[in-house]
DNA sequence: ACCTGAACACCGTTCAAGT
DNA sequence: ACCTGAACACCGTTCAAGT
């Protein structure tokens, strides 16, 4: 117990833990490669072994970082409640995580030379896949699929911007959240709803 | 005017100049300022005599940004037109210069070590204020002053979010469009816009 | 297969010295 | 006041060599 093999087969994960510690802390800038190995207890050249690049290393973490929200995302969604309170639900995890995780964030969704690789753009993907989840059975017929996606984005969009306002202190977190009610409050009830969101769970409740 | 004495007394604006060009190539990332000295012809520690850091030429960076954002809402705004005209323009203007200068607008809105220069922060609020402005009337009486903030603020995170998704390739350019015309729609259709946005200009077209 | 350690080119920052 | 150029500590990346 109180000496411990370190540099075993884990070092990959290792760095990447240790990466999200530092990003959190000091931003992406603050994060190099040779103090990280440092961190570790490995040699500046050992890094390399797994992560060919820099770049390679800011990938996988952003990968994570997708995965993460992604998980974030469907705890926040859930088995009940109807489709406002989901909604509501899942706007509020997607702005925490933004507010938490700022730096994380913003290497997640940096233009960037391209994160040409593909495990960062699958796990966005999954993110964007389950946000769609979020809108009730998949296409059901009766609803129009382009509105779908259309209101699928906005939510997306909206919910970015929200958490970039806050993450760049341009608001706090309580107006951050009373902007989250709000704007699900004008997105729940526009047309492009109606169009988009299938509500025929509960009929009943039904009331123009 | 063959040979042209440089480094006069200019310096500092063709080294921003030099910045902005870089930053637009090549991210944010990849300004070096020996790189940009270089390029300059100056040595590699004249910039220090504008700059105290290289943070402190990014800072510089995002308070131009900042001021050519707003001239270029200022001029989307104009004179002309109905409030949804007007606001489908200032949409149109934002996500194009989001589009337009990627990095530039992600250095401009970095949560960061924050953005303590108060030239930034009060570019930022110059940028702000230029969207109250598209509201109309500023709080004539019969608007709900926290309904406008609130719808402010909304308006903002739309657009940011809108060319975040566009800067980082989730959607292309149409798509982009095609989102701000919805967004406007849903946004001027909404109970907020009622309550926050003066119409009285031509009372003669309101009809609920 | 994984890690070490020297080597190379580059960087930001500091500072005495020039003009 | 503004710029030069040497100096320092740090960095990413490469690569032969070890185990």
């Amino acid at each position: 117990m109180t000496e411990r093999p370190f540099h075993h087969g884990n070092l990959r994960a290792a760095l990447l833990d240790e990466a999200a510690t530092v990003v959190r802390e000091s931003g992406v800038d603050g994060l190099s490669l040779r103090d990280l190995a440092r961190r570790t207890g490995v040699s500046h050249g050992a890094p390399r072994s797994h992560f060919v690049d820099r770049q390679a290393l800011l990938d996988a973490l952003a990968e994570l970082g997708f995965q993460r929200l992604t998980a974030a995302v469907h705890r926040a969604l859930g088995p009940e409640g109807d489709l406002s309170g989901r909604f509501r639900r899942v706007a509020q995890a997607y702005v925490d995580f933004a507010i938490d995780d700022a730096a994380l964030m913003e290497l997640m969704f940096q233009a960037k030379a391209a994160h040409r690789s593909t495990g960062v753009h699958d796990a966005a993907d999954a993110l964007f896949a389950t946000l769609d989840g979020a809108m009730g059975p998949r296409s059901s017929g009766d609803v129009d699929d382009d509105s779908r996606t259309l209101f699928k984005l906005l939510f997306a969009a909206t919910m970015q911007g929200i958490a970039s306002l806050v993450a760049s202190r341009r608001i706090d977190r309580a107006q951050g959240n009373g902007l989250v009610d709000a704007a699900m409050e004008t997105m729940l009830g526009s047309d492009l709803a109606t169009r988009a969101v299938t509500v025929r769970d509960e009929p009943d409740t039904a009331e123009a």
